[in-house]
DNA sequence: CGTAAGATGAAG
DNA sequence: TTCATCTTACGG
């Protein structure tokens, strides 16, 4: 199976699994950045640990905006961590993206990070948007080539879900997506 | 208004 | 295990 141009982004739960293996680019005036999707986790409408379950309000309203908005929130009083809007405009659902394999700009994610090991550079949703030195001010903005974009990656040979990281509500529900056995994960699982 | 809790990370 | 440190949502 080979990599299709874009990812199905047409509801979350599809959505996150089906990132896993593209690669993620970030272009800055420091330098290009890019990592390939090892981690995810899916949010829908109706699903009290997402930040839609609410209603639009100032800082979500990208979840509710088409397939592809960018979507950046502040946490914790210091983090920020990036989400990909997934369904249709008005459906408040997305997909976070929790850790990437290091791939191009390396030496600039270690400066950002200060932090040389490979496997603690983008191993957790804050980590890879320091990493990447993405900011809240592409949130509402679309996946644009030259700023932050997808390309394809590979195909993963195995897939393994969980209970979502962090989080109070629906920790039934296994919409967390880890590359099986990547040791880039925030928490690697066999 | 006041306040609590949050899709985290690093240090102790 | 604790704490840093800020925004938003919700209660009074």
């Amino acid at each position: 199976m080979t990599p299709t141009s874009s990812p199905d982004l047409s509801n979350a739960p599809i959505a996150a699994p089906a990132l896993l293996g593209w690669k993620l680019l970030h272009q800055t005036e420091a330098g290009l950045t890019s990592g390939y999707i090892v981690e995810t986790e899916a949010y829908l409408p109706d699903d009290p640990a997402s930040h839609a379950f609410r209603g639009p309000g100032k800082a979500n309203a990208p979840l509710f905006a088409e397939a592809g908005t960018i979507y950046v929130y502040f946490t914790y009083g210091k983090h920020y961590c990036v989400n990909l809007a997934t369904g249709p405009a008005g459906n408040g659902q997305g997909v976070l993206i929790r850790a990437l394999e290091p791939v191009e700009g390396i030496g600039l994610m270690q400066r950002r990070r200060g932090q040389e090991r490979l496997e603690q550079l983008c191993s957790g949703p804050a980590k890879l948007v320091q990493a990447m030195a993405i900011t809240k001010d592409l949130s509402g903005q679309p996946l644009a080539h030259g700023q932050l974009w997808l390309e394809p990656g590979f195909v993963p040979d195995a897939i393994r879900r969980t209970p979502r990281i962090g989080i109070s509500q629906a920790t039934d529900k296994l919409w967390r997506f880890v590359i099986a056995g990547n040791r880039f994960a925030s928490k690697p699982v066999a």
